[in-house]
DNA sequence: CGCTATTATCTTGTATACAAGGTAATCGCG
DNA sequence: CGCGATTACCTTGTATACAAGATAATAGCG
């Protein structure tokens, strides 16, 4: 019988949240939330992306992307067009508004990264993200 | 500039992502979901805590707690009783059909940890838990 | 004892998440 | 080319999450 404070999805959960809220806390000034950025970057990356692709990219389906991406077109982050070779994909294109402010979401990114992870040396923090790459494959 | 497969918070958010889909895939079976679980298992620890001793033992806020709290209710594997000694508080008690499965719940759990970490050692067990409490503070 | 501050919970509004099912557009086999 | 299968996306329903504000009950000070 594992105590729960013991349960690795227990601790796992507990993480997240917390390193959700530090970020969302950084990213409050912009007005995004910590997914809204994650979406920004994956365009960054590449732009004109279809929502299944960023999807594939960051790991979300489409039924929680079709949210986002209304919040987002409204706030003016991003614009969505229809691809003119195929009627089914939507195109994501990041806005002058948005291209603005990556140097900024990055260095709120970058903050968040230190602050986390402030308790462990390089060694320990290249073998947690193996870890938490490897958790199950 | 961080690529977001590098951000701590992106991995975290990942693993957790992971984590969350095998145990509600061991928990389907009892209709239950990772958090009912979990409130459950903090009123196996101490039978009858308040909706806030929940919250604080669970790490999750009140709000959230009064939808879980109303579906497990009608789902009957607690009741909920006022304390007769402050009226403010709501008591949470486990119900028998809540005892009965409590050991195949352990036995769910325990199958999910031991299938998500089974790529890491014991020492390196111990030291991704050390790591995911070290996460800020 | 009365009244203000505090506390515990609940409610509302917003934002993820995902399963399941629907729709429209494209693909590809005969 | 025609049409069934596939694909991309959207919609609906359920379940977290939490901020902010409302409500009700208790605590504690004078």
């Amino acid at each position: 019988m594992i105590p729960y404070r013991e349960n690795i999805v227990f601790l796992l959960a507990k993480a997240h949240q917390r390193a959700q809220g530090v970020l969302k806390g950084h990213l409050q000034a912009f007005g995004l939330t910590p997914v809204q950025c994650l979406f920004m970057e994956s365009l960054w990356e590449e732009d004109g992306l279809s929502v299944g692709e960023i999807g594939r990219r960051i790991a979300l389906d489409t039924a929680t992307l079709a949210g986002v991406l209304d919040r987002m077109v409204t706030a003016g982050w991003v614009r969505r067009e229809t691809d003119p070779d195929d009627g089914r994909v939507a195109r994501v294109y990041l806005t002058e508004k948005a291209r603005a402010i990556i140097t900024s979401l990055a260095a709120a990114i970058e903050r968040t990264n230190s602050e986390l992870l402030h308790n462990l040396n390089s060694e320990e923090k290249l073998l947690f993200k193996r870890f938490l790459r490897d958790i199950k494959e």
